[in-house]
Parts: C-alpha cells; sequence; structure tokens
DNA sequence: GATGTTATGTAATATAGTAACAAGCTCGCA
DNA sequence: TGCGAGCTTGTTACTATATTACATAACATC
C-alpha cells in the first residue's frame, strides 16, 4: 500500500510502474476484504489510472467497446460504483469524471486540485482544510458528513 | 445589498420578503451594471429563490413550460447562464442544481452546506475554510482561481 | 425607420446516469 | 459431481442534464 503519488509529477516520471502499482494496491486491499476484483474491473481501474487526468464514464464506455466488440453504460457504471465504494476511485463532480486514488485505504476527506490548462488533477488530504470546513460547518449547528472539495486553476507544471 | 439571509433559516422566516429582496437586489445590480434584468431572468431567479431548496434546470423549465405554454432548454440554461455570470445565482455541482446567492455582488469564495434530510442548502463566506485551501494548493506551486466545496450533512432544523 | 446588437424561440442532438430483467459465473456444500 | 444461493455481467430501454445551430424577435442608436 506504498504507491503515494506526489501531486503533479513531472512528464518523465513512470507513469506505467505507477499504475501497475495501483493496481497491485487495489488486488491487495480488495483480497484482505474479500471483495471480488474481477477482469473488468481490474480493467476500468487500468484505464482511469493509465488517462493520467479525470476520464468520463463514456471514455471508458468507449475503450472497453472497441476492446470487446460492445458494452453497455451500466457495465462501466457498475465497476465504477464497486471502486468508488472500496476508496479505488474518486469522482470529481465539477467535471463529472473519475480518477484513481492515491491512497487507497487511507482514511480521511479528500480534496483535489484541477488544472485548467494540462486538464490534470491531483488528490489532497489535507488537514487543515478538512478541519476549517468541519469548523465552519458545526459553528452553525450543521453536522458535516461528506464533503466535495474541488480546486480549479493552474499547475506548478504549466506555469 | 443588504439581504444577508442566516443560514438555515426557520421555517417561520417571510420567505416572500426574502425573495423579493432577492429580487430588487438583483435588479439594482443589474442596472448598476448596465445588464438586462429581463422579465426571463427574472422569473427564473425568483423560482429558483422560491424553492427554498437548489432547484434543477428542468424543474424550472417544467415551471416556465406550465405559464407559458412551453419552453425549452435553451431558454432556461441562457438565464441560468446570466444570472450565474452576475453572480447572482450559485450552481451546485454535487446536485447538478441551482441556488439564489444570498449575498450578490459581495466579493470572495462561497461554501456550501446541503442538508441531506430537508435538502435545504446555506451559503457560507468562511475565510477560513477560504484561507486554509489556498494556502494547501500554493504550498504545492499550484495556482488556485475557483473552487466548489459542498459540504453535505445534517442541518440544525433537522436535528 | 434602417441597422447592428442582444435576447429568445425551436428543433435536434450530445452527454451522463439508471431501471429492470435475463443470463452467466463462483463457491460452498451435500 | 452436481445443485443452489448469491454475486457479476449482458442487454434493452429509458430518464436526466446540457449544448449546438439556426431562426426570429426585441431593443437601442443613429
Amino acid at each position: 500500500m506504498a504507491s503515494e503519488t506526489p501531486p503533479f509529477h513531472s512528464s518523465r516520471h513512470d507513469h506505467e510502474r505507477c499504475t501497475s502499482n495501483a493496481l497491485q494496491d487495489a488486488a491487495a486491499l480488495c483480497a484482505q476484504r474479500g471483495a471480488r476484483f474481477t477482469p473488468l474491473r481490474q480493467r476500468v481501474l487500468e484505464i482511469v489510472w493509465q488517462a493520467r487526468r479525470p476520464v468520463g464514464a463514456y471514455d471508458i464506455l468507449k475503450i472497453l467497446g472497441e476492446e470487446r466488440g460492445s458494452s453497455a453504460p451500466p457495465t462501466v457504471y457498475r465497476a465504477l460504483e464497486f471502486l468508488l465504494e472500496h476508496g479505488l476511485m474518486h469522482r470529481l463532480s465539477s467535471l463529472n469524471a473519475f480518477i484513481g486514488c492515491s491512497s487507497p485505504g487511507a482514511p480521511g476527506a479528500h480534496q483535489f486540485l484541477i488544472c485548467r490548462q494540462c486538464g490534470s488533477a491531483a488528490e489532497l488530504n489535507d488537514k487543515n482544510v478538512e478541519r476549517a470546513i468541519v469548523k465552519s460547518a458545526e459553528s452553525l449547528g450543521f453536522t458535516p458528513e461528506r464533503h466535495v472539495v474541488e480546486i480549479a486553476g493552474v499547475c506548478p507544471n504549466c506555469h
């Protein structure tokens, strides 16, 4: 479970290796939980990692379709649902897109940085942001349960 | 521009008045900017305020359709676009829904609390949250421009 | 009142996501 | 080995959300 990826890695980094690490971690996590990491689910996770940026469900569908002759939306959405439930992937609401989780199994909330130039995205796990959010919500008598934090801007590589 | 609404006001609060204040503020702001606050745009903003909770574009479309005999998506989406551009309304990505801005013209970023029980939503303008986000992003060399912060949970009225 | 600009109407289409039911696979257990 | 329960995938149809392209109408200015 040690495949922590730095946000916005340079183009020279070995992304194939990074992807295969993620798949191995996922397999280990599923085994540990008794969840079935079927070929379809593996392939969907792999497609998402290979994309290097958030991918839409229909992009995945298209790739699967080319590989297998045909594929329908539920095939993809069910795989995504599984991967989301097991924390192997995240959904970015502001893009309607999906991205591999870079620290599966780790607790805590997630935030995302999304570059409007290159389209890449990075995952954060910032305790200060989380604390500020919880504090702000609770001061109004609101009990926070989940949060969506997606920050758009320009990444270091695009400067 | 003084129609600041407290988050999660009780059911006894005068929402009609609150709505008409919002419309007046919007009219003033548009006049000041030389933007045309047409009847359609007014009506869309009014519908959104009257709903008391985030509304989908097609809900608005349905209401307009009933009032005018017919209406197509672009009618609604164009009005929404105008209202968003002028900061009179916000879009909640996690719901694909729209909500009136409770402090139009005010600077700064916004965050939202969304109650999963009653479906109502409140707008925040929390400097600490914003600061934490900016700091976290910048520490990674990322330049933040916009952010989506939507916190789901249970509101004080539903406890 | 002719002209350019902005706003709205209309039809078609793209994109995202879900429901319902059938068929196939896996695994434990007799 | 074979049966059955439960999980997984296939398939069809559909709902929900959003955009493109082009036509018409309203408005503003001269």
